[in-house]
DNA sequence: CTGAAAGCGCTTACAG
DNA sequence: CTGAAAGCGCTTACAG
């Protein structure tokens, strides 16, 4: 069966090709009368017409697709969390999210002039010379948006994950800290905000840095961590997420060290699991709904649509206290 | 700066704009002398040509995307790894994979005519009406890819999750089983699979049918799952995955109950936090990278290229014992 | 091999 | 509002 084009609900419609594009482009600068709309929706809808997203974009030269370029970065509930957000609300304001894995020797000069994107989205951080490029060719780009530089327009500071976590255990009393930061070079963007956040707090509060250890997620690296903290006269840990605290907790536990009464640890994420250790692990939860929210209005402003009606978020961190701290 | 078309490149090369068509798209039926090509792909890469998706398409009356559509199903590292290899190996064969989160109200009879795609992919069941409209188009449809009916074509049947899960325990000499069932229904397509391996694989023992308890991810829920196995005398149990066992590994010491001695546990994924429990959790380790190369192999075969020069992949499973059994 | 041309389905000036 | 037409950039018969 053929395809129904354009021309099918003009002749269905009994109006021509111009009317049926304007009506559904909804185009204020064209006097059509409510009849004339109606019918034309009418016949969309009956003949079960799709505007060709192909055709539309070699007209106007651009497409409303929204080119998300993902690294090699872990997975997270709250990353997933993120991309389901922004999907949502673009989708709702008629940009197509797409997301791309682009690792293994995708070539990006390859592939974003041949998607013609309204906007081209990279969580990690673009080459000097692709921005350079895509920016020439007037394709709004949003770079590097994991990364410390855009941040605050995005509703998440992951500083103040850090920051959170410090004031949190400073208020316990503690005030000799760690740090559990994490050895996974994936993590690099997002770690090193954190540590950022975690020290600057500490400055803030009059507190000496705190004692940075890396940590893998296994029992023996939680066990060389926890033995140097004890070392160090350190009472309480920042993790930099939930596995690297219960990596602490299992050293911790092999060492016979009481948690928290000899070493108060606090994770990030809330996973599921930090409810289960043993202590429940005090934890900040990340509400990514936030984040992603203010990053699609910002892009949205990017590609001339209006801002999404959407509620206004709440906060984008909860520190949920267990019995870790 | 204007768009590079193949019309310049043409100019540039010294011959017609069809000459560069078909070096580009390397037809065989078209007899073109080693000059030219190298002329042409001189002249391609020095303007930095990239041929227009768009009217590519428009063209073709096909893109060379393959739409994933994702429903809301919840994030797991072997989900990640599964996407990641789809898209590297499909790409490597010129097709882009994309991924569309569709939930939310996204109607997917406006989608996908939109798109032009060489292939539909679902990882969720489609609306039949949905499916047979996307069939009747011509375009290739691998339908509920999570699902028990494409399973062997994919390489990972989600029953022998639970068949090897209760093999293992058997060979420990438990024949009263139970199995920690998950209560998400975002789970349902996977967990309804692994849960009849495990029940098979109990037939296929003689062992009675495993007590089947539903399991969510709190503390309580282990708990309670834990005293009805242990009222029903079972000694063993294969958890949906592991964030479902270490519930019941929490249950369990709340209740002062010896793992592996007075129940046993084995889980599913792998996760990092397995090997950081107390007692360390047995695991059914995934590579999802084995089924995602068998996937990619059936779409390229669907689109009608050539099958991928990988690599023999491995098995999918494997068991990981650690001191929970 | 070349060159000229059609046509995929759309949007958009343009004259009426 | 309508109708006829151009043109986005490609692929593909077609005649040479």
């Amino acid at each position: 069966m053929a395809r129904v084009t354009a021309r099918d609900v003009a002749r269905a419609a009994g109006v021509s090709q111009a009317t049926v594009s304007f009506v559904l482009n909804e185009r204020a600068d064209q006097s059509i009368s409510e009849g004339t709309r109606r019918a034309v929706l009418e016949a969309v809808h009956r003949l079960g017409y799709v505007p060709s997203g192909a055709a539309r974009s070699l007209r106007r030269g651009r497409s409303n697709v929204v080119l998300c370029l993902i690294p090699d970065i872990p997975v997270s509930q709250a990353m997933e969390e993120f991309r389901r957000t922004l999907s949502q609300v673009l989708g709702e304001s008629g940009l197509t999210c797409v997301f791309l894995h682009t690792e293994g020797g995708m070539r990006l000069a390859e592939l974003w002039p041949h998607v013609h994107p309204a906007v081209v989205l990279s969580f990690g951080r673009l080459d000097d010379a692709d921005a350079e490029q895509i920016r020439r060719t007037g394709v709004a780009l949003v770079d590097d948006v994991l990364g410390p530089n855009g941040v605050a327009a995005h509703g998440l500071d992951q500083a103040q994950v850090g920051d959170l976590q410090v004031r949190h255990l400073a208020a316990r009393g503690h005030t000799r800290l760690g740090y559990g930061a994490v050895v996974d070079p994936r993590e690099d963007a997002i770690a090193g905000q954190r540590l950022c956040g975690a020290e600057e707090a500490c400055r803030a509060l009059g507190l000496p840095a705190p004692v940075v250890v890396p940590v893998d997620y296994t029992p023996e690296s939680g066990l060389e961590a926890v033995g140097r903290w004890t070392a160090a006269g350190v009472t309480a840990v920042a993790a930099f997420n939930d596995i690297v605290a219960l990596a602490l907790l299992s050293g911790a536990r092999a060492l016979g060290l009481d948690v928290p009464g000899r070493l108060a640890v606090v994770g990030v994420d809330d996973l599921p699991v930090a409810a289960l250790a043993r202590p429940a692990l005090t934890s900040v939860a990340i509400h990514a709904t936030v984040p992603a929210t203010a990053l699609a209005t910002l892009i949205l402003a990017e590609a001339g649509k209006p801002a999404p009606a959407g509620s206004p978020p709440g906060p984008a961190l909860r520190l949920v206290v267990r019995g870790s701290s």
